[in-house]
DNA sequence: CGCTTCGTTGAGCCCCATCAAAGTAGGTGG
DNA sequence: CCACCTACTTTGATGGGGCTCAACGAAGCG
């Protein structure tokens, strides 16, 4: 198992995908009526392989639940390329015949829509212009994190990892209104999927928690997060919201 | 400096750039008269700064010369998410007011070709379709290459870091007829920007690349680069072709 | 109530960072 | 043509951050 599945499985609809992109550039009537006009709904459990790396793919959007980007190398190690949250598109992509660059696990149980009529309206009529807006500024901001992630592993500290790690989560969630409010906020990534992540041994992931929570920055028990000091995290960290302010609602 | 500056300024016309498009997806003549007419050309000496984090980009060709990605930390640390080599786009990208969302630096003297022409025609009219297919091909490969330098950033030990490294920059090189031949091919990086690029430390770069020409693997003085033992690297660091057999040609 | 998965903690050590200094090569000006 | 400077490369010594091995605790589940 990569993840506890302790998680309730969490119902949503297509709103939440509105909420984000609206957020991203004010949709438009026709825009969000073909959002929710989808209605091709996939449900599955953790550790499922969403997408196989080289096989191809549809596009489609994660309504609930947690992925990962993964490499496998062949020894067996794994390499997380970065984590897929609720409202995130999975495998859009503008090539003919789009192949996965790497492959996609399940975290928790995941919702998932199918974008393809999204797709389909996008390229036949330029009326949708707000969406197709929204959702190139969404992959624009994916290629930003890839490139936060580049500089987590190649610069940063095991401890600065973390903070950087646990500050564009939060930020991330927030833009899909999963805010951490007094319980914090669900956080089901096992110790093992941050060390893929992060590039650190699952031992040493425990420790450096373990020397977060001493801080007093952060609170992680049973799957919840709490961030009791993001702006410690932040200056530890050198994290930044995403710089172009357009790209980002008000509350990341 | 961040490069020497030993290469003589190598004169190519957009000619490069079109044997490797054509290489992606075979290019129709309107294509290729359409990037014959690109004609607005920048140099610029190395260690410009090219594009800066957060400007607005404009779509360019790398004709010749090496540039390299990169992100500043507050504490002047540097890290380089990747290479930009002959016969590369900068800046394409769809979104309406493209941020870069991390500078480029010149590692040697470059020449860059004006290639906004092209996305314009691109969006005008769908009668280019075979080069709109090999920019987005291109494309697609950026992001693998980037999701290898994660790999090797979380996964790779130094010595693997670098061979796998090597083998991605030859790889990119042979697609844009820079064959390694008798005399190795140029290799501009100093061993300080392999060391930002690989996560590893100025001197420990230097200590693993003697340790990769005492073991046969490679050659390497006054910027160029001799590969001996490519099987051997690969075996080593994990480094496989880009998987899509259509992304590459045949030499790569 | 045993099994499985995840979290936690200790001991030892190695890879790689850091500090320091010397060697080499190109470029420039007297 | 030599002296000097700067940028890059190379090598040594030392220490620390994080990995590995090992084992135990905790929690969910059938």
């Amino acid at each position: 198992m990569l993840s506890s599945s302790r998680q309730p499985i969490e119902r949503a609809g297509p709103e939440r995908i509105i909420a984000r992109l609206t957020r991203l550039a004010p949709l438009t009537a026709p825009d969000i009526a073909l959002l929710r006009q989808l209605d091709d709904w996939r449900h599955d459990p953790p550790d499922t392989h969403l997408i196989r790396e080289g096989q191809r793919t549809t596009p489609r959007f994660l309504v609930s639940g947690w992925a990962a980007r993964i490499r496998l190398l062949d020894d067996g190690r794994r390499q997380v390329i970065g984590f897929v949250l609720p409202g995130d598109g999975i495998g859009f992509c503008r090539r003919p015949q789009p192949m996965a660059t790497c492959a996609l696990v399940a975290l928790t149980p995941v919702q998932t829509l199918d974008a393809e009529p999204v797709i389909e309206a996008l390229a036949a009529m330029p009326d949708h212009a707000p969406l197709a807006r929204a959702i190139n500024i969404a992959a624009g901001m994916d290629e930003a994190w890839l490139m936060d992630q580049i500089v987590r592993l190649g610069k940063l500290t095991a401890y600065e990892r973390l903070s950087h790690l646990i500050l564009e989560l939060r930020c991330r969630l927030a833009a899909v209104d999963h805010a951490d409010d007094a319980d914090g906020l669900s956080f089901p990534p096992t110790q093992e999927v941050l060390g893929d992540a992060t590039g650190l041994s699952l031992v040493h992931v425990n420790r450096t928690l373990r020397q977060l929570r001493e801080d007093g920055m952060i609170g992680l028990r049973n799957g919840r997060l709490k961030i009791h000091d993001a702006p410690a995290l932040a200056a530890i960290s050198g994290f930044r919201q995403p710089r172009p302010s357009e790209w980002v609602g008000p509350e990341c």
